[in-house]
DNA sequence: AAGCCTTATCGTAGCGCTATGATAAGCCTA
DNA sequence: TAGGCTTATCATAGCGCTACGATAAGGCTT
């Protein structure tokens, strides 16, 4: 024979891979066609009770697991929410993704998990993998990106939701709460107590920027205050924990001789602060208060009891799988970016 | 016409969705085929660096992004790794989840994560939605799974890592160190230490086997110890925190009358433990040594600097991440069931 | 009983990509 | 210069599912 003809008969190719069991065979078991199969997977209501009875007992004998890739792919919409925060190891983070999870999860969307460590670039390379899942969301921490990542998102025409933060235009919706204004809330509450010499404590400020605005919502609090006070920022590079907390105490009461007002930008920081004064012999609130800032665990327990501003990273997480769950159903408002505000509470204890 | 003819020349169907730039699309601007361009995308060494150039020029100039969803179904595996852990607020497993992601995502890798919050059955519905994913690997916590689970995972023929805990066969490859002896090394501490009226105090330990475990090997190095040594386990059933500590430390005093030892099953246990000891004026470590476990953030700093048994989640993270690189490149030892031990170690400071 | 709705079911064309094997184009070697 | 080997590139058949529109089967009207 000659090449031409050989061109047109070609022999079928080998197939790759069999995959276990497909919608098909349950649809042959069960003597419907796949379609029917299908339509009983996304809406069991809308077979007869009879198929649909056929079709459970065939997907249990087989052992059916549908293959969301397929679907995903089929239905130019995957079933994932893709979350991008800064850090896991965050317990506020872990709290608001561990909910949201909860909340989409019974709604049947997978949560795909991102860490950009505080750099934009980082979660502008994210933001492009989790599109490439044609996800059915995207959650981003607070509202700095780069141009490209909003260009991105924004093209793309996924539901957006920024969280932890509001306060500037959102991409698509917002849920969180004002940064300033927890650190106005703590700058009153120090003044209210007769604190005049005030400090913040932060960490990693250069980057969180979140922590960055409550430091200078505090600083403008105490400007404005009645009485005159003053208000130092002290920033540690690294990241927030007890032990720069410790550092940060130590650098303060260096640096401010009558110090007897500390904030600091999250409860970590606050706890080590706490057992640096014990160390230290700074009575803590006779000669300082301190107030916190996420009501960690410890919190409440640890002596004395901290004072802190509770945001509450479950209230911020529900609010998020709302918003996406109402976005997926269409029941979305068209037009207007949603902003939910969730407020903070200042918890008064014993370390104020 | 009649109907048989209308059948056969049917219209074509609407296109529901056009989706923005496909691999098509960057094929023809760089006048390629697509098999090019997705050769390209795979291994950039394989095609001509002229040819290359152009092929990036074009995914540039239409901002291409590669769908994801349509890769995995043609490919019949996903570049995702599914990882089930008990609870993302459980700063260990924030940790080496953190740690997995980090090390997977170099190379191309996401991260779908889910929650079973300690219980079997609901890690079983995970594993069925990971596995619908025809995800690259499958992470667990522990080597505690109904039967269901182990024989959906075993059927699959996905790479399996079960990782904090060693000890039991695995499904497939397992990282993690071995409780009882973590609970043992605990034991010995205090008992070199002179120590002789002990106690565990754990939280959730029903649903927790790992904690369980730590609990019985202590208690079996104590009935073990050379000089006649007494141990009490005693369980908070809520979750492991700073609070459970203090209620447990408060149950321990009334039962136990000479208590001089106690070993917690976390570091937030113990901190809650401490903190009481303070407020009920039982002096660290004179009359009582304290030992946790897990080394957190805030151990080395609070007072009395605490004793700890750390176990290394990032060790873990990296372990783990490594075995599925390992099996997804299929340079595996074929058949033998890999374990990786990472082992603990006793960190001592003043609690002890 | 004819006509018109519903409602349940079906057939099939892609979704965008990758794997496979084929082909074309060089590049040696004899 | 022919034959054999590499590459580099290509054409195409699905991956398993969903959405679309069509069809069949009843159930009401009038």
């Amino acid at each position: 024979m000659d090449a031409s003809s050989d061109l047109q008969n070609r022999v079928p190719r080998k197939r790759r891979k069999m995959q276990r069991v497909t919608m098909m065979d349950v649809a042959k078991l069960a003597q419907v066609s796949p379609s029917t199969v299908s339509l009983y997977l996304r809406k069991p209501g809308a077979v007869s009770p009879a198929a649909g009875q056929e079709i459970a007992r065939a997907i249990s004998t087989l052992g059916y697991v549908p293959n969301l890739v397929a679907g995903g792919l089929a239905a130019a919409s995957s079933k994932v929410v893709s979350i991008i925060v800064p850090s896991i190891r965050n317990a506020f983070f872990a709290e608001t993704v561990s909910t949201i999870q909860s909340e989409l999860s019974a709604e049947g969307l997978q949560v795909i998990l991102g860490h950009s460590e505080y750099g934009e670039d980082q979660e502008e390379a994210l933001v492009r993998t989790a599109l490439s899942w044609a996800p059915a969301a995207v959650v981003l921490t607070g509202l700095s990106h780069n141009a490209e990542t909003r260009k991105l998102l924004q093209a793309s025409g996924v539901p957006v939701v920024e969280m932890w933060e509001i306060g500037g235009k959102p991409i698509d919706m917002a849920v969180g709460f004002s940064h300033p204004q927890v650190g106005a809330s703590a700058a009153r509450h120090l003044l209210s107590k007769g604190r005049r010499s005030l400090a913040f404590l932060g960490a990693r400020m250069q980057e969180d920027h979140r922590a960055a605005k409550r430091a200078s919502g505090f600083a403008e609090e105490t400007k404005r205050a009645a009485e005159p006070a003053t208000c130092e920022i002290i920033n540690h590079p690294g990241a927030a924990t007890v032990e720069a907390g410790s550092l940060l105490l130590n650098r303060a009461l260096r640096q401010i001789p009558n110090l007897d007002g500390i904030v600091c930008s999250n409860d970590l920081i606050a706890l080590g602060a706490l057992f640096e004064c014990q160390r230290q012999g700074v009575a803590v609130p006779e000669r300082v208060s301190l107030v916190g800032f996420g009501d960690l665990d410890f919190s409440a327990s640890c002596i004395p009891s901290l004072t802190t501003i509770r945001p509450s990273g479950d209230l911020i997480g529900r609010e998020v799988a709302r918003l996406i769950l109402a976005s997926i159903h269409g029941e979305r408002p068209e037009g207007t970016s949603l902003v939910v505000d969730t407020g903070h509470v200042l918890i008064e204890r014993r370390s104020s």
